[in-house]
RNA sequence: GCCACCUUAGCUCAGUUGGUUAGAGCAUCGGUUUGUGGAACCGAGGGUCCCCCGUUCGAGCCGGGGAGGUGGUACCA
């Protein structure tokens, strides 16, 4: 019979105890912020009907590739959540008679991706998001900056990041004054080349409006076709950031003169330009840049992406931008589909893989390995029932601790102990036992011994002696608190 | 989806023009050392050379097809 063999599913993780801690040290962070902010706790399940994604191919039976969706016993569609904000919409339009209007809830998890696989992209990720449903207010969006930018503050990455903010109403009034229709294959595409400015500069990006780029491994992508008036034009409005958020707003202003959906976009992102000053948010923490597009589908307003600022270096030694952490905007038509009014939306994803490795680039990462438990060796199995109530003690003293419940002498249970980051091992056999007192030995003084010690013996030796000691039975839960305390400093 | 590259021990890799029994380092296990982690020394186990078909007296190596992986690109709610 073959033998099967293990492997992951492409695209998945597995997450061992040290990766764990410092994720969950960093969702407490974001989470007191979120919270700091007046947000609500919420879950909602990992699968979701399909048409309540919103994915749904009308030509086909099938859901969409994308997701990873499979049919229940009746029949129905039922699919992994791509993200938290489809949910919420449904949970919203579900209970909109007794939640609290507007409703504010965070919610963190994994989302599912059926895609091929990048560097550091999964097909199983996990989003940390805010959302405000029910108010059409420029106020919820002007938070949905701070809350990112006080995140990732508290996380310690303080002047290393900048959220980038745009406004989908701006875009649409520029592709008016560069005489593009809106919705064609022309406007997505050249929303599309916009979106790539940080990736291929602004040479690619005309490429892509105009003409069309091949890439290094010899792939095309088709072009806009915008003639050269109007590639320039567009080429004109990405670079019309400016230092401040104010002078942004008046260059974007001339930009979309004529366009009352752009002037529409300008006025919202001035009324966020106030808001943010009021809180306090510096033109280089929070700034305006048009060319922030952000997904296609279902923006309608404001758009904002956090985007680390230092670069780092990739495994050929090339340096190159870490990118963006979180993103997010307002999304006023999503709601609606399950009510027969729009109810506006906005709000804000932290990518959660992404930002820890942003935290570990900057070495923010909390890294602390979370200390192992005291390990009791079992050295006579007709005692068990003691070392159950050696390890009891301990943990009555508040301290945890293992009973090693593999086979083998001393020797493998102290190789476990080094494994497993066990500070302390108590050791107690006949001698011990006869005697009533305990072995208590100190791992991490005895490992430096071992750096140091030349011959085996002499290691043992003085191993024995620097890093042990032996105390009576009723010494014992205070002298490993002690030497805990002695470790820890 | 498209393009390029890759696949030999648990891991990282070497393997001559196509030639006998496919190697190394690390890791693992055992011993030196019955109650003390490391180092050292000695020893051992571990292989469908990704799969199938073909060429050949003979294939890890050459040809065709497939699968898996990596990188780029497209899409990304």
């Amino acid at each position: 019979m073959s033998r099967l063999v293990p492997r992951i599913v492409k695209g998945f993780k597995d997450a061992p105890a040290a990766s764990l801690h410092a994720r969950r040290r960093m969702i407490e962070t974001v989470r007191g912020v979120y919270e700091s902010f007046g947000f609500e706790a919420l879950e909602t399940p990992a699968v979701e009907y399909v048409e309540t994604l919103g994915k749904f191919l009308p030509e086909s039976d099938q859901p969409d590739a994308g997701i990873f969706a499979l049919q229940d016993g009746d029949e129905q569609w039922i699919a992994l959540r791509y993200d938290l904000t489809a949910p919420l919409s449904r949970y919203v339009a579900q209970n909109i008679a007794t939640l609290p209007l507007p409703f504010r809830r965070y919610q963190t998890g994994s989302v599912f991706r059926n895609e091929k696989p990048g560097p550091g992209r999964f097909r199983e990720f996990t989003q940390f998001d805010v959302d405000t449903v029910g108010s059409a207010s420029m106020v919820a969006d002007a938070e949905n900056c701070a809350v990112l930018a006080r995140s990732l503050e508290a996380l310690g990455l303080g002047g290393q990041v900048r959220i980038a903010v745009n406004n989908r109403k701006i875009l649409d009034g520029v592709l008016e004054r560069a005489g593009i229709a809106q919705g064609t294959l022309e406007a997505v595409t050249t929303l599309r080349a916009i979106d790539k400015f940080d990736k291929f500069g602004p040479e690619g990006v005309k490429l892509l409006l105009t003409t069309g780029r091949k890439d290094e491994s010899g792939d095309f992508t088709k072009g806009a076709g915008l003639d050269a008036k109007a590639a320039d034009t567009i080429l004109a409005f990405m670079a019309a950031g400016q230092a401040s958020r104010l002078a942004t707003c008046d260059a974007l202003g001339d930009a979309v003169r004529g366009s009352a959906r752009g002037e529409e976009g300008v006025a919202e992102l001035r009324e966020i330009a106030d808001l943010l000053s009021a809180m306090n948010l510096a033109d280089e923490t929070v700034a305006f840049d048009p060319a922030i597009v952000r997904g296609l589908g279902y923006y309608t307003g404001p758009v904002l992406e956090a985007q680390v600022t230092f670069e780092i270096k990739d495994e050929d030694g090339r340096t190159r931008q870490f990118g963006s952490v979180a993103g997010g905007g307002r999304y006023d038509g999503l709601v609606g589909r399950f009510l027969d009014r729009e109810l506006p939306a906005t709000g804000v994803s932290i990518g959660v893989d992404r930002l820890l490795s942003a935290l570990d680039a900057a070495g923010r990462l909390d890294t602390g390995a979370a200390q192992g438990p005291v390990l009791v060796v079992v050295f006579d199995r007709a005692q068990m029932a003691e070392y159950v109530r050696i390890a009891e003690e301990l943990r009555a003293a508040n301290i945890p601790a293992e009973i090693f419940l593999g086979t083998g002498g001393m020797k493998p249970q102290l190789k476990y102990a080094d494994r497993k980051g066990s500070p302390v091992a108590i050791i107690a056999g006949g001698d011990e036992f006869a005697a009533g007192t305990v072995s208590i030995k100190n791992l991490v003084l005895g490992a430096q011994v071992a750096a140091t010690a030349t011959t085996n013996e002499d290691f043992k030796a003085e191993a024995k002696a620097k890093a042990q000691v032996t105390v009576a039975r009723s010494q014992m839960a205070a002298t490993v608190r002690t030497m805990l305390a002695d470790i820890a400093t």
